[in-house]
DNA sequence: CTGAAAGCGCTTACAG
DNA sequence: CTGAAAGCGCTTACAG
């Protein structure tokens, strides 16, 4: 015998319990229009002690709103360091949570947008959050064709797009050139192709610190392309026939194989080599000797995000661009 | 110049446009009812040709249904094998889409269950995931008592629950089983405490196998506490004082703590001390030696709780308990 | 300050 | 086989 369900209470019966209309109890509750003190606090009252919620999605029917922002998130097999993601979206959940808005996750698969055109033409969200963009971005042209409010976490090339991210250039920058100060000059760069934004703006600030530094870098020690991922040992072995001070990596989980296949060819670190590494992910803590990297506050990136995207789905004036700053954490494997 | 954003077109408009009711072109678009082939096709093809999407709130409004479930996840500092999840919230999402259901993504602290509370009161989902349940459950009692329908990944002590899991019993009691039959007859174990149910599984299995093989075990070497994961030194050393042959360890990030603080003690691993782990996961993957552990598709976990989940929405009649099977990865570190 | 009424975009008995 | 109408639970001009 199932005990009976509930139904749960609605404002029509919250007005005839009150004897007051539907409309008087809305804004009573939505605190919107003009009414009396003292019906507004009966109100209230009743609507306390019987444990009123409003349905939101008749709501939301109303309003054309839902109340619901949309995180894209990646989705591939070579994953991507997820404990950055992961971060954001604990950031990105706590700021949605304080201003009553929820998260609809959804991933995306290279550029296979099929999942997001859904959830856009169902209507079930407000705006959208992209955690990883494309140079070529179907997402983005999609969203901006439907005229839907996004920000990106990460940047872009692409126009008008909202976007928050950590100063990667300036942070490589800081990082390679006190590496360069400690007098290794020949650093080998590990990482995806220049395709990235975030690959391309790394670079930039590598060359940075290289031109700072009255230095010029040999274009031979730059490894930036996909397959690194899937041949680590092949490439940290050309590295080492080019004898480099150094070997800096743009991704934890390749960092980690790298220093894997060192340990496997019997080259120390930081003696025989450095390595440093562009995160600071749990992936990495617990190695010995400990690894010198940047450190980025995902967290703080995915507020940030959020908050924005909820200013910008009220129409309120963003930012086109914020940068986060960074930290530099310099330990055993530069020594 | 913004370009205005064109509104979209709805089921009225099909309507209208066809010289039909709107009752017809619901009709024939929901599949339900009687309706006429012809008609069918014609309102099926204006869809078509004028890129019709139904506007999800409202249909949910009006079958009390929002085609959303939510999922809750874990959202600790010490965060548990994120991993593990991660790849179950890809099944669990893989399976939603094909059917047109989306995820709600809400974490849980403890046992606050205060979001989990507002999107269930607000209506915003139709049944729940729990990816964590505790001994003493807040998100169990207050959905039990809401009378939502949700499904547990892992197991519990509730009653009428419908719970997905894993055989942890099963698989620790073999992968014991093989370390004793190689004549390893200490072997410390370190995990959380009882109170989490997967902890109490794994224990029985572990005594299982003694008793199957005859054996005694030494209630000395049963390290269970939560303290493990934050004085891992402690309980390391600890159990290398006790002359033990092997380590058991639940926990992926804590088996990489124990690794680090062998080789600081400069104890070889498998030489010294063998050492196994339950997880399979990417922390673990670059390791010298390569760990020992116990493989579970947390993938196939999410897209069968999600299944059942949907089928108990529907009505369905569902199982109780579904046990998914397990591998036990053999590889240098019980050499 | 308050209310009657229309509307958000869909579904679904009921009647024909 | 098809349609008019009521309803899902809210919001919001409009009128008083």
């Amino acid at each position: 015998m199932e005990k009976e369900e509930k139904k749960d209470i609605t404002i029509a019966d919250v007005a005839e319990a009150l004897g007051v209309s539907k409309t008087t109890v809305s804004r009573a509750i939505s605190g919107k229009g003009r009414i009396g003190k003292e019906t507004r606090k009966r109100v209230m009252e009743y609507i306390e002690e019987h444990d009123y919620k409003p349905n939101a999605i008749a709501k939301g029917l109303a309003q054309s709103k839902t109340y619901n922002i949309c995180v894209v998130m990646p989705r591939d097999y070579e994953v991507v360091d997820w404990n950055f993601f992961q971060r954001c979206l604990f950031g990105i959940q706590e700021m949605a949570e304080t201003v009553g808005y929820d998260i609809l996750l959804t991933m995306c698969q290279m550029n296979d947008i099929s999942s997001l055109e859904r959830i856009v033409a169902n209507h079930k969200v407000d705006g959208v959050i992209l955690m990883r963009t494309f140079l070529e971005d179907a997402q983005i042209e999609f969203l901006q064709q439907k005229n839907i409010p996004f920000v990106t976490t990460g940047s872009t090339n692409y126009e008008g797009v909202i976007q928050i991210d950590h100063n990667h250039r300036s942070a490589c920058r800081e990082l390679t050139s006190i590496i360069l100060m400690k007098n290794l000059k020949r650093i080998a760069l590990i990482g995806e192709d220049e395709g990235y934004m975030v690959t391309h703006s790394r670079l930039l600030g590598f060359r940075d610190a290289y031109e700072q530094q009255g230095e010029t870098l040999d274009e031979n020690l730059l490894y930036l392309s996909p397959e690194n991922r899937v041949r680590v040992d092949r490439t940290v072995k050309e590295i080492l026939e080019q004898n480099v001070d150094c070997i800096l990596c743009m991704d934890d989980a390749v960092t980690s194989r790298v220093l894997k296949v060192l340990r496997e060819q019997h080259v120390r670190v930081p003696q025989d080599v450095r390595v440093a590494s562009f995160y600071d992910s749990t992936i990495l803590e617990n190695h010995v000797p400990s690894i010198t990297s940047l450190a980025f506050d995902a967290k703080e990136l995915g507020k940030v995000a959020c908050r924005t995207l909820l200013d910008l789905v009220e129409g309120l004036e963003v930012k086109q661009k914020t940068l986060l700053p960074y930290e530099v954490v310099l330990k055993e494997s530069t020594k």
